[in-house]
RNA sequence: GCGCCUGUAGCUCAGUUGGAUAGAGCAACUGCCUUCUAAGCAGUGGGCCAGGGGUUCGAAUCCCUUCAGGCGCGCCA
């Protein structure tokens, strides 16, 4: 098997062919079918490019590894992309390409812009992303940041990548903790207008729910008339007073986080429209409910769950479990070909029934693919701060954001794995803000944006649509920019099929990394036409790539600082 | 007790899905602004990849095991 996830860049299909065939004619027919590996050897002194092709061949040939390597190489035809092909340490081949060829990618890059650096893996393929989806129970706390960063990035990834994407936000305005919301106001409010009145337990206990309460009795009262109302009634328009409000500042939250949805589906609604009940009706068609001890139960144990799960209760109540069906039924109805859900990891103990219910519908479980975005356990001061909404403690994503900017907050937890724990002292953060790594990268893209000026000051006549450069006018450096450029379609398709956005983030830093000291070290706009015509061709290709990335990340990519 | 995730520099984290001498940013210390932006650059120090076994040409990466931390194991949501 050929390892096509490491063949693209540098137009390695090219390669992979070339090897492919040689082989064939190398290696006796019944191990022609040997996976080729290519990688990038982290060494510079290795090439560019690099198989260790030849140790996997040692032991079946019976033949001494550097002796097949040297087979290879001497049955390689076209020579002329490589500058040369070294055998190297046990029986590594090295290929380093010739600057010829990586001129012509340069401008081919240049001109096809982000064409040249995105792949179609999607084929237009439909997907859906579910992510953040909190309760309209209160603000978004940090963690419901994470995911939102997450899936907004993972979002812009896909769709760069040839899918369509759909971005969906789940609301659980149905259940328990909005009735406990409304109750929590509701209690709040009879304080407000000198009733005695008790502050149940398990209630939300945040500054907000004050504010609602004051907000209700200003805007509401009246039109109300909630004098005259039961508690009950009143319970009712408080609650639903109360989400719609608090999911109006969800929604502001994230707008002003850069993070929008295309779809806002309502858990009250699948009720509403019967979808619960139509769901579970097609599951008994299917064979997997059944009732015991009075209660409906999922057979998901068919499927590999632990244990059967109830949906309904034995007092005729759904268990949250229920509605959740309905919901990944109607994804599944709307015809995707990918659904993508993007949970916090204490969740992780619902993927195997979730699973389940793909399934019995009738579905791979590969069809669902559930992306578990690890806990971030904030620190104040190197001492954890608890996050509950009930007990009225936590960091508002809202005022991290005003404190250390968007952006930063973005490549705070896009420069992580999804499911690597996360620490964040909340007062590292603000010190570090200054000089957070976003500002490496964006100030690189700056950069090049004044020197652009500085060229048309100077009239050198550059158009950026031309592309009509000299690249045996290329430095060293340069040369390894253009290397690290020319590097970004593979990274890009790897961080695609991986859903990983986070190699973008590090590739982006990795690159301004190169720009910078060569930005130091090399004028770009000079006397001489004809380099500064070559080093403003590297530069745009620089400043391609980097606001690619960007754009991907979700991360403004400014023209000054 | 069972399951999932994690353990890499003082701190926060990468490590191209098994490759060659393990990387970056912070933090610490030394230098550099009449030049296209110093949110930058140059340099120094810092490691038993949690421990132990195994698999093979080759392991931070795969398997087993021990330890440590986080999170789950409801007719809660």
């Amino acid at each position: 098997m050929i390892d096509n996830q490491l063949v693209r860049c540098l137009n390695l299909t090219v390669m992979e062919k070339i090897l492919r065939e040689i082989l064939k004619k190398a290696v006796n027919a019944q191990y022609a079918e040997v996976s080729i590996e290519i990688e990038i050897p982290k060494e510079e002194g290795f090439g560019d490019l690099s198989t260790p092709i030849a140790m996997g061949l040692a032991k079946p040939l019976k033949k001494p590894p550097r002796k097949i390597a040297e087979d290879i190489v001497n049955s390689i035809e076209n020579k002329e992309i490589f500058e040369k092909i070294d055998i190297a340490g046990p029986g590594f081949i090295n290929f380093t390409f010739s600057k010829r060829y990586l001129c012509d990618e340069l401008k081919e890059l240049i001109e096809k812009q982000d064409n040249f650096l995105i792949e179609d893996i999607g084929k237009g393929k439909r997907v859906q992303i579910e992510f953040v989806s909190a309760n309209p129970t209160g603000p978004l706390h940090l963690g419901h940041g994470r995911g939102a960063a997450l899936g907004a990035a993972l979002s812009n990834l896909l769709t760069e990548a040839g899918y369509r994407v759909e971005r969906e936000y789940y609301i659980n305005d149905a259940g328990r903790q909005v009735r406990l919301l409304g109750m929590s106001v509701l209690a709040k409010y009879k304080q407000l207008i000198g009733i005695e009145y008790p502050f149940p337990e398990d209630c939300y206990k945040g500054e907000y729910i004050e504010d609602l309460a004051k907000e209700f009795k200003e805007s509401q009262e009246s039109r109300v008339k909630s004098q005259e109302l039961k508690d009950e009634e009143l319970l009712e328009e408080i609650t639903d007073f109360a989400y719609k409000k608090m999911l109006d500042a969800i929604k502001k939250d994230l707008a002003d986080f850069g993070v929008f949805f295309d779809s806002w589906q309502s858990e009250k609604v699948l009720y509403e429209k019967g979808e619960v009940v139509q769901a579970i009706n097609d599951l008994k068609k299917r064979g997997y409910i059944y009732e015991k001890e009075g209660a409906t139960w999922f057979k998901s144990t068919e499927f590999g769950d632990d244990k059967d799960r109830v949906i309904i209760k034995r007092e005729g109540d759904y268990t949250y479990f229920a509605p959740d069906i309905a919901y990944h039924r109607k994804k599944i109805e709307k015809g995707f070909d990918e659904i993508i859900d993007i949970w916090g990891a204490d969740h992780h103990g619902y993927v195997p029934r979730m699973q389940a219910v793909i399934q019995a519908l009738g579905y791979p479980k590969e069809h669902l693919r559930v992306l578990l975005v690890q806990m971030v356990t904030l620190l104040r001061g190197g001492k954890p701060v608890q996050m509950s909404k009930r007990a009225g403690e936590f960091i508002t994503l809202r005022e991290v954001m005003d404190e250390i900017g968007t952006d930063t907050t973005k490549f705070l937890f896009l420069t992580r794995r999804a499911d690597s724990h996360l620490e964040v002292d909340i007062e590292v953060a603000k010190a570090q803000s200054s000089e957070n790594p976003v500002y490496y990268v964006q100030y690189a893209h700056a950069r090049i944006n004044s020197i652009f000026e500085k060229a048309r000051q100077e009239a050198i006549g550059y158009r950026q649509e031309v592309i009509d450069f000299n690249g045996e006018l290329f430095n060293e450096e340069e040369i390894r920019i253009i290397k690290k450029l020319l590097l970004y379609p593979m990274m890009f398709r790897n961080a695609a099929i991986a859903h990983e956005p986070h190699r973008i983030t590090f590739y982006l830093q990795e690159l301004a990394g190169m720009f910078h000291p060569y930005y130091h070290k090399h004028r770009v706009v000079s006397e001489d036409l004809e380099i500064t015509k070559a080093r403003l061709a590297l530069c745009k290709a620089i400043q391609i790539v980097l606001r690619h990335g960007l754009k991907i990340l979700g991360v403004k990519a400014p023209e000054r600082m």
